[in-house]
RNA sequence: CGCGGGGUGGAGCAGUUCGGUCAGCUCGUCGGGCUCAUAACCCGAAGGUCGUAGGUUCAAAUCCUACCCCCGCCA
């Protein structure tokens, strides 16, 4: 298997040729080629695709794959294509309390927990074709190390400073209580079932001792607030810029920047970043001076986890400062990618992080997001009707009645880009039978069929274009550059949209023209015909590519084509006369559904 | 007064930032065409007081006010 030799183009877990030859369209250069719809010499963008970081302990449904998955794989896919450099990364987040209460009742430790579950994660992607850079761990010796570095850079800038503080303590326990291990009533809106993170009524972010009235969910009893020193971020010493920044944000998604700036202007507090727990990364040796037991906390380190992966991947590239292309250069952009309650995260704590490494005018600076664009939640009907069915369906299971593709462009056909979006699985299976299949795949195996009988299953050699023909090519190229400017604004559903109407003007020229009535009376027309439809499927295989990539990959190869589709380029590629095409079969299959389930 | 999202022809959605070019898209239904193809493809038609009630305006799905419903809440 020959290396591309750029960057990013390992398969989704690094050298593994996992994927390769099944679709995964890598990065690469682009040939020439008829149509071109980018600027052909502009050089490559600098493109971070943050994905957010999975719990380890159970594997993805429907509702993440389409609110934080299959998103930033299509916005990916498109700018390998398009010939830019992609650094798609995200891996485990291996602490969060979720880790330790599910290894607890397993009785194992949390570790085994998080090595249970990585490989389902990474067949999960694999077979879906969720094409990481870089799918880690937070548990790895590189975040530890690069968590610990932020925290040290942190603290010499004096955004870090340690508290004595009162933290809940559980004295049947004998133990200090995680923050969500404390329940209680909530001092702003008085719900009696709010957590000692965050309120779930309210949705403010609390803090254990703020509870009114708290119990402990290790015993029951009731914890009592005892002091404990901690390291705190002091949040408001980058709060003036943080706002500053947020006030500029430009082509944000409403609601994102809306909930950025609400939660900037109801004032940031000092957060304790390190927490009395035995599970987490561990404090800096030399700050480890706050007592025994202590770990910085999953919220902490956990986004620090975008750029601990991307420095692992370099490491992986035996190129160890690889990562700063995406993290350093202004022009790099970075987007990510992940659920509406993560905007807090992404949108307020991280960019503050970077806000504070950044106050060091000596040091190399860091780029802030480019966008967020957060989704909003998908929702399945029928989920409370039936066990067998909707979002608590781990997604492989989803695979044995639907290809990766077809599952791909239902989702994406749906994506929760505006608000909360139902699906139901009648609703999957009409976008994959009626169009993706009817419109586009039909499109394919009716041409390649008749092709194929009429010219001797080679690509015919066309006369001379008319104007239906070169006005489809061009309608091609233009729904190409139309696609492109959506799926860069993410607007992914407007982009396969797109994709779609592009088989159906080739459909419809197919109907106007009759190469099947012409061939009989005009062969050449007929082989002008052709040729041109094969060159606007060509276009609508790129077009549909980031989206059900394995299916397009397919098809490059029966056109003819040389090479992976990756070498194509986001434009239209010239099918070449004379080469022979290859025999179809059919691309995606109808799905039956079976009897729907009795409604309990 | 929790927070957030939403109510647009039978279904699912777009359009609301910056009022007019808006009533659009993918389906379904009905009629016609075609027969190369996965009972697939193409064309046309019917169908909507844009949640309700007021207001602003020459003009509102789009702005303002009140109200009624539905949904989600660490992805």
């Amino acid at each position: 298997m020959p290396t591309s030799g750029h960057r990013g183009s390992d398969g989704p877990f690094g050298p593994r040729p996992c994927t390769r030859g099944h679709g995964v369209v890598e990065p690469g250069a682009r040939l020439p080629s008829v149509g071109m719809t980018t600027s052909p010499d502009s050089s490559p963008r600098h493109i971070l695709v943050a994905v957010a970081w999975p719990y380890a302990n159970g594997l993805s449904h429907l509702g993440h794959i389409a609110g934080a998955y299959l998103p930033p794989d299509i916005f990916a896919r498109y700018h390998r294509l398009a010939g830019n450099d992609v650094l798609m990364v995200s891996g485990t987040d291996a602490h969060g309390t979720p880790i330790m209460v599910q290894a607890e009742a397993e009785g194992i430790s949390p570790r085994e927990l998080v090595e249970r579950y990585q490989p389902g994660y990474e067949e999960q992607w694999e077979r879906l074709g969720i094409s990481f850079d870089r799918f880690t761990s937070t548990m790895t010796e590189n975040h530890h190390a690069v968590t610990q570095d932020v925290f040290r850079k942190l603290h010499a800038l004096g955004f870090i400073g340690s508290k004595v503080s009162e933290q809940m303590y559980d004295p049947i326990a004998e133990r200090f209580l995680p923050d969500r291990y404390v329940e209680g009533t909530c001092p702003h809106c008085g719900d009696t079932g709010a957590r000692g993170d965050q309120c779930d009524s309210c949705g403010r972010t609390l803090d254990p001792t703020d509870l009114i009235d708290p119990r402990s969910k290790l015993s029951d009893g009731t914890p009592e607030p005892r002091e404990t020193e901690h390291w705190f971020i002091l949040l408001p010493k980058m709060a003036d810029e943080l706002a500053a920044w947020l006030a500029t944000r430009e082509g944000w998604r409403p609601h994102v920047i809306a909930w950025a700036r609400s939660f900037v202007e109801g004032g940031l507090l000092d957060r304790a970043i390190t927490r009395d727990l035995d599970w987490g990364v561990p404090i800096p040796p030399e700050f480890d001076t706050i007592g025994e037991g202590k770990r910085i906390y999953v919220w902490f380190d956990a986004v620090i986890g975008y750029l601990s992966a991307s420095i692992e991947w370099a490491k992986d590239q035996d190129d160890p400062d690889a990562w700063k292309a995406w993290w350093h250069d202004p022009d790099a952009e970075s987007y990510y990618f992940i659920g509406k309650d993560n905007v807090p995260f992404h949108a307020v704590f991280w960019p503050s992080y970077l806000i504070g490494m950044n106050a060091d005018p000596d040091a190399e600076q860091f780029n802030l997001p480019t966008d967020v664009p957060a989704n909003q939640y998908v929702t399945f009907k029928g989920a409370k009707a039936s066990k067998s069915r909707g979002i608590g369906t781990p997604v492989l299971e989803y695979l044995d009645t639907f290809s990766a593709d077809q599952l791909r462009y239902a989702l994406a056909a749906n994506l929760p880009e505006q608000n909360d979006t139902d699906i139901s699985e009648e609703e999957l299976v009409r976008r994959c039978n009626e169009e993706l299949g009817n419109a586009w795949g039909n499109l394919v195996n009716r041409v390649l069929k008749m092709v194929r009988k009429q010219f001797d299953e080679v690509v015919p050699t066309p006369g001379e274009l008319q104007p239906q023909d070169t006005a489809l090519l061009a309608r091609c190229d233009e729904l190409l550059a139309e696609e492109a400017t959506h799926i860069e604004a993410v607007q992914l559903r407007a982009g396969l949209r797109d994709a779609l109407a592009l088989a159906q003007e080739a459909n419809a020229y197919l109907n106007d023209q009759e190469p099947w009535k012409v061939v009989k009376v005009d062969r050449e027309r007929a082989a002008t015909i052709q040729w041109t439809v094969l060159q606007a499927i060509d276009a609508a295989k790129v077009a549909f590519a980031p989206y059900t990539p394995f299916s397009s990959e397919t098809i490059h190869a029966w056109l003819g084509h040389e090479g992976s589709l990756a070498d194509a380029g986001w434009a239209r590629q010239e099918v070449v006369a004379g080469r022979a095409l290859g025999e179809p079969h059919v691309l995606f299959p109808r799905i039956e559904l079976p009897e729907p389930d009795e409604v309990a």
